[in-house]
DNA sequence: TTGAAAGCGCTAACAT
DNA sequence: ATGTTAGCGCTTTCAA
């Protein structure tokens, strides 16, 4: 069996109090006392019992992240950073995957299952504004991504809006006016799809160049084979372009695949820009331009702010929303003679 | 406050014993009390506090997982597996990342902070042999990876040897003869690379063709970058190849794309494999063959074998070793008429 | 500066 | 079939 505080008081010849003390930092204990409690400890091989503090403070030093799948290498990435941000502030991560699924994510915020955690940053994909209800939920809860605003919890984000506009102004810079688009979402107005859509529109709009719905590409999920596949309908469509926004950087990786299949030169005869900046596009053939969407600023921030809804009991505080900073990486496959 | 089991008991006029029985599943319940117990928690919105569970079962129902980072997809990949398998049998994974740093990896060997775990899946990068003693810890633990053999502990991993070993016969199948090989780690026998490469000769013993240590490129880390930096060196050494054999499908990545930079066609002037089977091999240019380790297995296997060491007490069981089946997916980068 | 003791919410042994 | 009760190991008033 394993020593608890008992053990070591009797061992050290003094109360559990002062072990307890020593452990948790105390400020007034005699020299000698906790050295005495400091070698018992190290004597028997003490160790906390996790489970028995947190019940009794109520703490249990471990956040959850509920995302949609690690394969998906966005979510990998900002898995790592959150995990980053949370050894800096002590805390532990407990990963959930939904799947995306929608139902699996209500499920999450209704069910005592996920119930080790002091709070959980959640990453929905499947949910949409009309659920947003469902996020007034009794423990601290931080909202990722872009499916819901306006809701009733913190919310980080990405400044999707602005920076798809600066992608798309990118490409109107090197000269590009036919952009055709790869990932886009029927119908949506609100999510990444949606948002980064509009940010396009708004970068044609500034430009004076016409918006031809022609050149969108719609796919479901955006996993690599759909960039693929809504790439070929487009070449197949006969649409002319010359430039291509994946709505990110997995769907302009497996559009560029594609257009070298069909022998487009890019970025010659193609610019390419994708989203995320995942560490993939560093390696491609060609390199892939794209967005740096401040992943380790809105892991950071994320992993902060719910701390601070974890330490403060005050629950007025009215919901606040974050955006992180974004950033245009240019590599060869926009490289053109600005 | 969250309403307890007491509140339940006093609700449903019964004794919390009662309510624990309704909780627990316990067979011999009177359906009409079991009805008002039911009724009270749903009305009370009562769900069980884990830590005061865990604090009397001694069980968390979490398990750890150690990996490198999230960001090397192979370990992503890998983690989306190990939650899978792990959520049908009820359990929860705190993700704990080492940076494949030995001394990261031994503090969390000895450190008590993992603890609210039941058990952990280790999978180290930074340690090797010689420091197998370091498993001999005091909870349940399974290996992962290639990094140490005879360990104390339940060890599952992938056929490195067989699998490096038939890749290698894949590509002289196809009639190449100068293989070279990038990812090798300067004089390691054991580890991922010390073992793809034995298999790697073995292969080439086999089919009597001589070694030839030219043909072997060096890196550290299996980053992308590395599979390019190691490609772009065998290049410049001007050593004669008719393929290469990256041993993971990351460093294969990176060798294609300078092969290509250089203008070497694929497959038809090199041919090319990886390892791992990452689903970004699916979507590159050509696409990737390469050697499916048995992920799903690994998975499956090193969490069953993880929950049988947590419930059984039995020290005695003496470790075990299991090894993944592996498969070789013949994609475009080695698609020769055989 | 240290000690005594209550109790966090639950499970399980024992009792009825 | 259900109730009583003793802790699990810790933190935390309250006292000394």
């Amino acid at each position: 069996m394993a020593a608890t505080l008992k053990d070591v008081a009797l061992a050290a010849g003094v109360s559990i109090k002062t072990v307890s003390n020593v452990i948790n930092d105390y400020q007034h204990i005699r020299a000698d006392t906790k050295q005495r409690v400091m070698e018992a400890i190290s004597e028997l091989g003490y160790s906390p019992n996790l489970s028995a503090r947190s019940l009794r403070s109520g703490r249990t030093g471990v956040i959850g992240l509920a995302v949609p799948e690690l394969s998906l290498s966005y979510f990998a990435e900002l898995a790592d950073s959150i995990i980053k941000a949370a050894e800096g502030r002590g805390l532990k991560v407990l990963i959930e995957q939904t799947g995306g699924d929608r139902a699996h994510e209500l499920e999450i915020l209704s069910s005592p299952r996920l119930q080790m955690t002091d709070g959980l940053l959640f990453s929905p994909l499947g949910m949409s504004n009309e659920d947003a209800d469902h996020l007034n939920v009794s423990f601290p809860l931080v909202l990722l991504g872009e499916r819901i605003f306006g809701g009733p919890t913190d919310h980080v984000t990405m400044s999707n809006v602005e920076s798809a506009q600066a992608a798309t102004a990118h490409l109107l810079s090197k000269g590009r006016r036919r952009i055709a688009v790869v990932g886009a979402h029927e119908g949506e107005v609100i999510g990444s799809a949606g948002l980064r859509l509009r940010g396009y529109r708004q970068a044609l709009e500034e430009a004076g160049v016409p918006f031809d719905p022609r050149l969108l590409g719609y796919t479901t999920l955006w996993h690599r084979s759909n960039g693929a596949t809504s790439m070929r309908q487009l070449l197949e469509s006969g649409v002319e372009f010359d430039a291509v926004f994946g709505l990110n950087d997995t769907l302009a990786l497996g559009a560029m695949r594609v257009l070298q299949e069909a022998g487009r030169r890019i970025p010659d005869d193609v610019a390419v820009i994708g989203f995320d900046d995942l560490d993939e596009g560093r390696y491609s053939l060609p390199t892939l331009s794209t967005i740096d969407p401040g992943r380790a600023e809105i892991a950071d921030t994320a992993v902060r702010v719910l701390q601070e809804r974890i330490s403060s009991r005050e629950d007025d505080v009215p919901p606040r929303e974050f955006e992180a900073r974004f950033r245009v990486v240019e590599r060869e496959s926009s490289a053109l003679p600005g």
